[in-house]
DNA sequence: GACAGACAGTTACATAATAACATATGCCGA
DNA sequence: TCGGCATATGTTATTATGTAACTGTCTGTC
């Protein structure tokens, strides 16, 4: 997943995806967005909300703040793209067709973001929100560290 | 929890407890440290450093952020008070005795915070890293929704 | 008392996010 | 095709959160 894969595919697929996810829901998936969108798609890490602002100045244009953060908030909305908020920063949903919570390993050294998703962990939440009989609404589940490949440990594939 | 409780006891608590733990570390737990702790243990609510800032000055001096923050992060690192990352604001720890991992149910209308301990959280969290051959080093799990009082539910007790 | 190290004060700045108002763009019905 | 509405974007200003770097102060030790 950190190394070494036909990156531009990941953009491309999460593009096509939003595409058609905003086609089917009628919401404008309009150039800004998708040019917002393909910005924290440039790799698997997550993403400054004010580096998405330099890189839309350095195209040309003279973007402000709240352009950036609309569109991160339109893509939000949508599901495209998960906030990290140990890191105020964003990173593109992998799987953006079902609303799913969302859980991260973070790692401290390559800096990749990887989206988990774990039944069992979800029940395990789940189990202690119910034992303090206590309503979920969202949940902020962020796990830092290192990666497999950062830490060198191997396992089984 | 939340409501109708000697809550001059839970300050007293915390501080006492903070003197202790800093004896033993020979850690200085300064007057501005206490302060500091007092304010953050004003109630079961995550405190905002900006407010801090603000109750320092009305108390007479002229406090600037990095005095808030410093001490912030001193009682961080010794594990007397927690970071809601979802909040950008900062809790008591209930437990500062043991070092253990963080696990926090936030009212999205009373506003209370409350630390959890779920072993069995625990172990999902560390099977799904483990699965991922991840390395934890930290995590923030803060979920958000309604209290037991808030939402009207009622169960055992 | 002189020194080292930790603590706190101070100035300035960097980063993160939003409010409020103005303008533009696309869409739909008359 | 034109007006008019809703949505999207531009613009200005400000608020909120957090840190760097330097200065002074206090405390314990020799």
């Amino acid at each position: 997943m950190t190394h070494s894969h036909d990156h531009g595919a990941c953009i491309e697929d999460a593009i096509a995806k939003a595409e058609k996810i905003c086609m089917e829901r009628g919401s404008r998936f309009t150039k800004l967005r998708r040019q917002i969108l393909e910005m924290v798609w440039q790799g698997h890490t997550a993403v400054k909300a004010y580096d998405l602002l330099d890189q839309l100045a350095k195209q040309g244009g003279s973007a402000k703040p709240p352009t950036v953060y609309r569109a991160l908030d339109f893509l939000m909305e949508e599901g495209l793209v998960h906030k990290i908020e140990s890191l105020n920063a964003y990173v593109g949903c992998i799987h953006p067709e079902d609303t799913h919570i969302s859980q991260f390993l973070i790692c401290d050294k390559c800096e990749t973001v990887q989206e988990m998703s774990s039944p069992a962990l979800d029940q395990a939440v789940l189990g202690a929100a119910d034992n303090a009989n206590f309503a979920i609404d969202r949940q902020t589940l962020e796990l830092h560290g290192l990666c497999s490949n950062c830490s060198g440990s191997k396992k089984a594939a």
